[in-house]
DNA sequence: CGCTATGATGTAAACCTTTTCATCCAATCT
DNA sequence: AGATTGGATGAAAAGGTTTACATCATAGCG
């Protein structure tokens, strides 16, 4: 009865197949897959003899052996520079719900070392190209280029959080510009413009560099003649906000100012050191963070911030990854992702 | 020369395989696959030249068409209640960095959906079982069983976080007992037995369950006949703690106290609720949170808490996982992780 | 010189599924 | 009645890799 003759002696060792179901089922294998893959073409008699066995057994369907035809799995990858912290933590919530809705699993890379070379280890560490249908990366730098070798490969891709979309891919970018301009204009409302600070993280960061750019094209239009001296970049942690604004502290440039921080951790820095200055928050100082992280609302006094949606990010890069893969010729798609301030206490009224 | 005949006109679509090596090499296909998996059985002459086509041709094996034989995908799944905010992204970020380490994918779901039943897009929603080498999955209540089904169908599994483990299933568990125990004794030293509390989330928690063990362990060593009135259950997050502190404010009970909080936000939600009040912290109310999330050490008045090594959890499992695939007849194993309690401000001295 | 190890390589089966094509039977039409 | 259509099903190929087994040449040995 069994075709492939197994040995019945020994214990089964091996998940049960499609030929186990049709075998019991006393249909062909053919029968088989297509109750479960085209169940209109096959008689209802029949289709419910063989979702019985397929139950009583509790045959799952060989996902290799499936993309080895099928040429699909099901998994896309979320490449990212680090996934710790209340930033990538968002964007991967909203990149895993996406999924999860599409019907995707989602594997998640902080790194993308590897490449075509080398052994297996080696390869198997970095990007599962040819396991995943698609990879959706965040590019923070310049000089990055994981993706390449993905894209070369045919395999999907689509970029994160790039402010320059690169042309013919598919591409999710955070408009940066807008949230900042916005917040600038805010600070502008109530400090001169000559006292309005941005103090961001790496200088490299196409995020640092965009929301810097915003700064000083609304400071510059406030009638600053160089905007650009009132830039600071540093790292994006506490210690460098708490750093800096100790350093206007010790030289008595403290009060008075405004300013937007590179992201909220910054932001918290800047508050603590006036605060261990003796300086009021926000009334003496006006502070901005930026991304709207969790912490942001928590803080005492409530951090005002620009608002990243994160989760949409996540979610946006996985629809579009969706999309791509349902339809290779589409053109080349942009999602733009707008940013907004969100008013709280450590800004003022 | 090319023995599958292509079509040469039609652009080549599907990834280059291991025929195109072997045919641009002049060996068999056998070799091609011995230099990479058996590298010391092929002379150095033909590896040399094997690999230089490899090379310059780009080829990647197909994962599926490894799989099927080798019955694996150096992919373990990490599966989580959720994936949000400091708790989980500590865990998954201590799992991602073990997972590269030791040469594997790391598949993460905050949903267990699905199971044998029905329809390929329901399947494909759930643990992607099939595909995934193993499965680390954290349960926090009782009644959760998407486990079981994974163990059923033959899939190695690993347990995170559970008080209680299953016997003949490794587990990776932290032990809230030891740091509850030690926080509780530190607030003991200050303050009167009668005046400590415990301000857990959700009762059906494991963890929740387990630190208020201990809590009430050393308040009745302390002398307490019933220390199960000083333990009041809620929610994660920081409107239960502000609401359980505001509702002692309004009864005029809330100076004096010591309380050791569920988590880091419930904490954070009593000093607020305390500071709203004019209330000292430490001053007139000791707090003492758990988990030891980032924000503990950013919060001024800087919050004392129980350290959980979720990295060391998330990393812990995926060895677990690892070691267990490598030897499938090794005894079940577990993992046991200590908290143990940083003192900073909240706590007083 | 002939026989046997031995080392290098090739052949072919097996892994499991999807899908095209062929087959078969019953029902409809002329 | 004979031809035709259509629905349901089966047979078989294809997809790319690993690996047991077979083959072959060469070197070593008696």
């Amino acid at each position: 009865m069994n075709k492939r003759g197994r040995n019945q002696t020994e214990p089964a060792k091996s998940a049960i197949s499609i030929q186990d179901v049709a075998d019991e089922a006393h249909v062909s294998i053919a029968t088989v897959s297509r109750v479960l893959n085209n169940p209109e073409v096959v008689s209802a008699a029949t289709a419910a003899k063989v979702r019985e066995v397929i139950q009583r057994l509790g045959y799952v369907p060989n996902p290799f052996a499936q993309g080895l035809i099928t040429r699909a799995s099901r998994v896309l990858c979320l490449a990212l520079p680090d996934i710790h912290g209340e930033f990538y933590s968002g964007l991967i919530r909203g990149a895993d719900a996406k999924a999860h809705e599409l019907g995707y699993h989602l594997l998640v890379s902080s790194e993308a070392r590897g490449g075509p070379g080398a052994t297996r280890a080696e390869r198997s560490t970095g990007l599962a190209l040819g396991l995943i249908d698609g990879l959706a990366i965040m590019i923070t730098e310049p000089g990055d280029q994981a993706w390449t070798t993905a894209a070369e490969s045919g395999t999907p891709v689509v970029l994160i959080d790039m402010e320059a979309q690169r042309p013919g891919v598919d591409c999710v970018l955070v408009d940066n510009a807008v949230g900042a301009a916005e917040a600038t204009r805010h600070l502008l409302a109530g400090t001169p413009a000559a006292s309005v600070f941005f103090v961001g993280g790496a200088s490299e960061n196409f995020d640092t560099r965009a929301r810097a750019e915003a700064f000083a094209s609304e400071v510059g239009r406030a009638g600053v003649a160089l905007p650009e001296n009132q830039i600071s970049y540093g790292t994006y942690n506490v210690e460098w906000g708490y750093t800096w604004m100790q350093e206007r502290v010790k030289t008595g440039r403290a009060v008075g100012i405004g300013v937007l921080a590179g992201n909220d951790e910054i932001a918290m820095g800047i508050v603590q050191a006036a605060e261990d200055a003796g300086i009021r928050v926000p009334g003496q100082v006006r502070v901005v963070g930026f991304d709207d992280t969790r912490i942001a609302s928590l803080l005492r006094p409530k951090l005002s911030s620009v608002r990243v949606p994160l989760q949409d990010v996540g979610a946006a890069a996985i629809a579009a990854l969706a999309a791509r893969l349902e339809d290779p010729q589409r053109p080349p798609s942009i999602t733009r992702l707008a940013t907004s301030l969100v008013v709280r206490e450590s800004s003022g009224g």
